[in-house]
DNA sequence: AAGCTGATTGTTAGCGCTAACGTCGGGGGT
DNA sequence: ACCCCCGACGTTAGCGCTAACAATCAGCTT
């Protein structure tokens, strides 16, 4: 890191130093077997001395692997995805690859082949796709692109690779915790439903009211921001059918409880709310959210098992879907 | 993107199909000057058939540079930062760089030294720095590491370049707000003191009083975190002494007016509450928060222009500081 | 008409690394 | 004693690209 100016070593500087081919270093570089002890000792204290750092460009210009995983995100400004990048980084960087980031401002075809052709020219190993519209895995099992990919937040299809929180199950969590409260008319804000987890919570969520014998008539849509969840939560106050809300993320339910509160509806005396995702915020809000909890960072490092077990390198991975937890705080209760 | 198993075109391979020589590719590739127009149009056309993509690895060895910024972040789960990001990778892709990013758990000496050694094995061409923490921009002036740097939030030193939010003017703002309404006890809830931000806005909280010839005694500390605003909050609505709180960021806040709330402190009949950066949840916590806006994109923009001209490429740049915005919601009124 | 200029194109030599193959010697089997 | 094999190295040939220089040719000038 001192020497500022002059040029970096190269193999075979260290090789001369240590007194033998370049070649042999990059043997001992890469933990090539055929090396004697004495030999590797050496090469590694020149390595050592002259603070030697393989180039990788010139590495990948020879393997044609770059060592980087793109991550295709959206939504990097929430509380989910950004945690799972940050789980697929940390992976990433133990394994030894870099991670380089493509984020979407808006989920098209157009802008979802723009990043994937920005990967290819960096001839990434691999890509993650953070983008959990249904769309997405479509458009990318079209352009069968030569490297593995894996998909966050579903489990895939016969191209592609996939970890995924176990919705159904969260869903069944935050039903079943209101049904045993006591509650039989619970309705659903769910997310957008082209987004994959939009949908699976409502499936799920209608799932389970069926199996208990229950209405799932009562179900409206949000685009999973606070705001709406805030306009929903006006016309839910105004009509009171529900004495439960199930609803498809932290933030929708925290303009839910905003809505209530401006229209005199007490949570959870006259209603009951149960969010997801339990992003750090929900165990503050007025009243403090039951909420069902994914470890999106989890999450991220298993995509990242997935992505090298794909590349060739992996050690064997287990599992692909992590399980949800249901956190009980103040915003539930049995019914009036 | 289709032929998955073929080798990929080269500069050879569209030469021939051009037939001119491989190097009159790469100056039409590289937009150099002395090209006639119907060589280039050629070219043009045969790039264009074998959908050719120019290899960045062979590129970068012989150019020395690897048209990649490495992006050196903390807290990137947290609004501020991952939008920050946000706007560093829009304005590096338009530019035709890849963002390579590096995500800190913890901030550490050894911690960064890794981060930046993981980007120097890749040839990164400069590294932006979004780890506000005072030691970080030491820690990196230190080791002189050939690139160039920009460091977020703060306006950086001697050998660092720093795009920031105008945080004294945040400060001024807000607590302006809080004087105008009438309040003379006004109290800070500051972010860590080993935070850039967290300073700055204290101080320019306690500035603002003292030109207003009103005391700054009421000065509290937490870590950003909800949790650690309720802490505080629990004290304040305790002690009651100041009427207003200036609080260093909205989660801080949300912690307040969680406890406030279980006081049966009012907000904002009791006591006025302002935060600072205007998460879009913001509008929607109990009472909905007036705070300090900071366009964390723009920010992200910001520092990526300043690294364009670092570097060499850039089309010069005016500002480095971001101007803040006061947005007025329903957490502040005149005191009682 | 000879020579010069500048625009356009081609040729050559690496960038630093790894894969493939060549060499050399010593130990074990017959 | 011979041969073969295999471990431990060295040598060679690119990977695909760009920088530097060489070559060619048209259009001028004198």
């Amino acid at each position: 890191m001192t020497k500022s100016n002059a040029r970096l070593p190269r193999l075979e500087d260290v090789a001369e130093l240590a007194g033998v081919s370049h070649q042999t270093v990059s043997r001992v570089i890469n933990n090539h077997p055929n090396v004697s002890k004495a030999t590797r000792e050496r090469v590694e204290a020149a390595v050592a001395e002259l603070g030697y750092r393989r180039n990788t460009a010139a590495r990948s210009l020879v393997t044609r692997r770059s060592q980087t995983i793109g991550v295709l995100a959206s939504e990097l400004s929430q509380y989910g995805p950004a945690n799972t990048l940050l789980g697929v980084e940390q992976a990433a960087r133990n394994a030894g690859y870099f991670v380089s980031i493509a984020a979407l401002k808006s989920v098209s075809r157009e802008s979802i082949f723009d990043a994937v052709r920005h990967f290819m020219d960096q001839s990434v190993d691999g890509i993650v796709v953070s983008v959990p519209h249904s769309e997405t895995l479509l458009a990318l099992a079209e352009l069968k692109l030569g490297v593995p990919v894996v998909a966050v937040g579903s489990l895939g299809n016969d191209a592609v690779s996939g970890a995924m929180v176990d919705q159904t199950r969260g869903a069944e969590l935050a039903v079943g915790h209101l049904i045993d409260l006591g509650h039989r008319r619970i309705g659903h804000v769910a997310g957008p439903q082209d987004w994959i987890d939009g949908v699976a919570r409502a499936e799920a969520w209608s799932a389970a009211l069926r199996t208990a014998g229950l209405e799932d008539d009562l179900l409206m849509t949000g685009d999973w921001s606070a705001g709406s969840g805030y306009e929903i939560g006006r016309k839910l106050a105004a009509e009171r059918t529900a004495t439960a809300i199930f609803v498809g993320n932290d933030q929708m339910a925290l303009g839910l409880l905003r809505a209530f509160n401006e229209a005199g509806v007490r949570v959870p005396e006259d209603v009951s709310v149960v969010g997801f995702d339990d992003q750090p915020e929900a165990g503050y809000f007025t009243p403090p959210l039951t909420t069902v909890r994914q470890d999106f960072e989890e999450l991220g490092r298993r995509c990242m098992d997935l992505m090298l077990t794909a590349i060739g390198d992996g050690d064997g991975v287990s599992a692909t879907v992590v399980e949800p937890e249901l956190v009980v705080r103040r915003s539930t209760s049995a019914p009036a």
